[in-house]
DNA sequence: GCTTGACCCTGACATGATGTAAAGGTCCAA
DNA sequence: TTGGACCTTTACATCATGTCAGGGTCAAGC
């Protein structure tokens, strides 16, 4: 298979494929005589579990660290967990801080009259 | 005042205040005769206005605009109002978004008994 | 006056994940 | 055989920030 397909097939641009392979996350995928990556379905498996790993929210170094668990037969469940959620306390951490900010936003916004005149509480805000 | 009392007064790190300059953020300070920058109190006031605005997640561009309304004197406070609740409302994508990454670990984790055994739903979901 | 240490200058390289573009080789179907 | 779709590598861009190197400046103390 062909770097597009394999794209296609697991949702990973061509970019990162290529990427991934030069930082080491994944092996690098065999060549044809053309010089051609030719990928198996086990490559694109896995090109898979790093798209699905990526889409919440775990770092490549983290997914370097999932992937040599996921292939380990004799991991324990226990370290994949504390992985997990120490990923989704460092979430949490700023998903709070995203709210924090927001919230800041809006009660400036709500103290701000919004029309023609210059005067603005979210500005003088700024400022200090 | 020297780039260094500028950005112990400010805030700002010395590289980001540089930084702020060449990208025509801030207007480059005037220079000595040794080339040092000189900064103003009003240049401090400045760069903490863009130290804050950027504490509430603003990016420089929108800080560029902020900028402009601040030194504007017949802005409408709307204007300043909108565009702060358009970054309110990025803002709650974001968090949104990481909350549901949260979540979906949790859970994970939760199926997840934990011990030495390598069965572990986390690392099925992510294969899926 | 000289030395020393703290300060300043520019320029470059790095991060992390990703896109895009250029310049060129390959493959396949018509 | 040709054209278009595909592949290759290399390089530059993003965004905000850190750090380092190699060099100039300033001020205080000897």
């Amino acid at each position: 298979m062909n770097i597009g397909a394999a794209s296609k097939a697991s949702g990973v641009s061509q970019r990162m494929i290529r990427h991934y392979e030069q930082i080491g996350l994944i092996p690098g995928a065999p060549r044809r005589d053309s010089g051609y990556r030719d990928y198996s379905e086990a490559d694109v498996h896995r090109l898979r579990f790093i798209a699905n790993a990526r889409d919440l929210g775990f770092a490549i170094s983290e997914i370097g660290t999932l992937l040599a668990l996921w292939s380990d037969q004799n991991r324990a469940s226990g370290e994949v967990r504390s992985l997990a959620l120490a990923h989704a306390e460092e979430l949490g951490r700023k998903a709070r801080a995203l709210e924090a900010m927001r919230q800041t936003l809006l009660t400036l916004a709500q103290q701000c009259h919004g029309d023609e005149r210059p005067d603005c509480p979210i500005l003088q805000r700024l400022e200090d």
